[in-house]
RNA sequence: GGCCUCAUAGUAUAACGGUUAGUACAUCGGGUUUUCAUCCCGACAAUAGGAGUUCGACUCUCCUUGAGGUCACCA
């Protein structure tokens, strides 16, 4: 039997990180095999409903590269994919149950119920509801809500991940399969459409745990068999203990894109928060992911998230791609994230700045506040050059001296290349007799103004001879 | 409170019941003709506590502690 899974969100924001893993664990064991997820949108709470989630959703996973085979856009044999367009069949499984003698109209008022409740609240005795049954329950019809007649007993079943569990019968109750909107709960349209769209692996966070048993006493009323279940940890906020929530400021997925963070980095550090193949690979492919993964090798605690490592892994992307894929294919990844005065340079000049930078690219907008002395000339700042730890030593008419030098120097080069430069520098270090630390540093700040910029010649070699020449000048005039 | 889950360095994790408890991030040092970064080398740092089983426990059992989840006409 071919896996099924699927990513069931339900539409009322973006997606996080605190919760995109349980699409991406899906994906991954899904694709391992020939088999396939679904996307479902668990729209059944009006309230909630936020227009546009769904879209947002749609995009983050397309982002992410985690394409669906069924669900919203793409169609399939089991649609439609929207809950909130399932009404009839999850009525239908609904009538099924009341003919059983298995499910109730409760007529009974929330507040009637919370009066109950009250009551076992001061006994210190927990609340179940199948102990205020109503004795006289009237016909199902619009407007009341539908309850389960739960069977109180004893079950077991194998979680993937937390292994084998046990409840009993304290902790069934007789949960709303409909609400009086006449839409279904979680709890009912989860498991009929589970079964109606054939999925075998229900991956979902482990705050479904608890409320197993009653799924699984709704399967058997139901006359389904119960496909498999795999709860994940949670993952936790860098503060505090918490999950990770919208609350504690946990990021969408796609504004880390915004961020110039590649959804290779994003994908491999979260598949592997919380799972891990038994190596001591750090860097997986998507595909590597797909065939690595395990269920068996997921984690049964939550883990922290951790944006430092997130970031790491992006420069490392950022580099592998660069070598193994070709500056021109991380030159294409790069639209939108340089600086605003780039906008009239060449793609050419760009790629060009970009192949002397990228290994100090953390994000990819970095490129923002890295690259701007490539496009349009410093703001010349004399302090940064008298203050500078390798050149408080020089007096302003030795720096005068050395960049005049410099520029005789270069002004007379053959060929401007980096090797030609390099060749030219090192001749001035020494004719100069300075050493490298000051007479580059001097050179490096009067041409970029920056805090740190690439290696000399290569900065130089791709600014120009003329644009060297012309900065050089500058603070060789005004010093 | 009832029920449930979890517990290796700051973080993420590895370790058929037998290892000097490994790796990565972070941190701190050092190296590569300037800086920042890359890359390389090194250092710091952990089995929550207590019983038990065993020749031997990170690993199995129990208790304690700590953390989390769940007890909705939300998912």
């Amino acid at each position: 039997m071919n896996i099924v899974t699927r990513f069931a969100p339900s539409p009322t924001g973006y997606i996080h990180i605190g919760n995109v893993r349980s699409a991406i664990y899906p994906y991954l064991l899904a694709h391992q095999s020939e088999g396939e997820m679904i996307l479902r949108i668990e729209d059944t709470d009006r309230a909630r409903y936020v227009e546009g989630a769904t879209e947002l959703i749609e995009d983050t996973l397309e982002w992410l590269g985690l394409n669906w085979d069924e669900g919203p856009i793409v169609g399939g044999p089991n649609g439609p994919y929207f809950q909130s367009e399932r009404k009839d069949i999850y009525h239908a499984w609904a009538r099924k149950l009341i003919a059983s003698g298995r499910a109730y109209a409760d007529p009974t008022t929330p507040e009637e119920i919370a009066k109950y409740r009250e009551e076992c609240n001061k006994a210190k005795t927990p609340f179940l509801y199948r102990n205020y049954r109503p004795e006289n329950t009237p016909e199902w019809e619009p407007g009341i809500p539908l309850r389960f007649k739960t069977e109180p007993k004893e079950y077991s079943w194998h979680d993937e991940v937390m292994g084998d569990m046990h409840a009993g019968p304290e902790v069934l109750d007789d949960i709303i399969l409909i609400k009086k909107d006449g839409y279904p709960t979680y709890n009912f349209a989860h498991i009929v459409d589970d079964a109606e769209m054939g999925v075998t692996h229900v991956m979902r966070g482990v705050e479904y745990l608890s409320s197993t048993p009653n799924y699984l006493a709704l399967y058997e009323a139901l006359g389904l068999e119960h496909p498999k279940f795999v709860s994940l940890p949670h993952i936790l906020a860098p503060n505090g203990n918490k999950k990770l929530g919208k609350r504690d400021g946990a990021k969408s997925v796609t504004e880390y894109r915004d961020d110039g963070v590649l959804a290779e980095a994003m994908l491999n550090y979260l598949a592997c928060l919380g799972w891990n193949d038994g190596t001591e690979q750090e860097i997986y492919t998507k595909s590597e992911l797909i065939q690595k993964f395990s269920l068996d090798r997921i984690q049964s605690s939550g883990a922290r998230y951790d944006e430092t490592k997130l970031l790491w892994l992006n420069g490392q992307w950022i580099r592998k791609i660069f070598t193994e894929q070709g500056a021109d294919a991380l030159y294409a990844r790069t639209d939108g994230f340089w600086p605003d005065i780039a906008a009239s340079a060449t793609d050419k000049y760009k790629l060009q700045v970009l192949s002397i930078i990228y290994d100090r690219l953390k994000t990819l907008s970095d490129l923002r506040d890295m690259t701007a002395y490539f496009f349009s000339d410093p703001r010349l700042d004399l302090d940064m050059l008298i203050n500078n730890k390798y050149l408080k030593k020089l007096s302003e008419s030795e720096m005068e001296g050395l960049l005049k030098l410099t520029i005789a120097k270069l002004t007379d080069l053959e060929s401007w290349d980096a090797d030609s430069i390099q060749n030219a520098l090192n001749e001035l270090l020494a004719d100069t007799g300075k050493k490298p630390a000051e007479l580059f540093s001097l050179i490096r700040i009067a041409v970029s103004f920056a805090p740190f910029s690439p290696a000399l010649h290569l900065t130089l070699s791709i600014l120009g001879r003329d644009t060297s020449l012309a900065r050089l000048n500058t603070v060789a005039r005004n010093i």
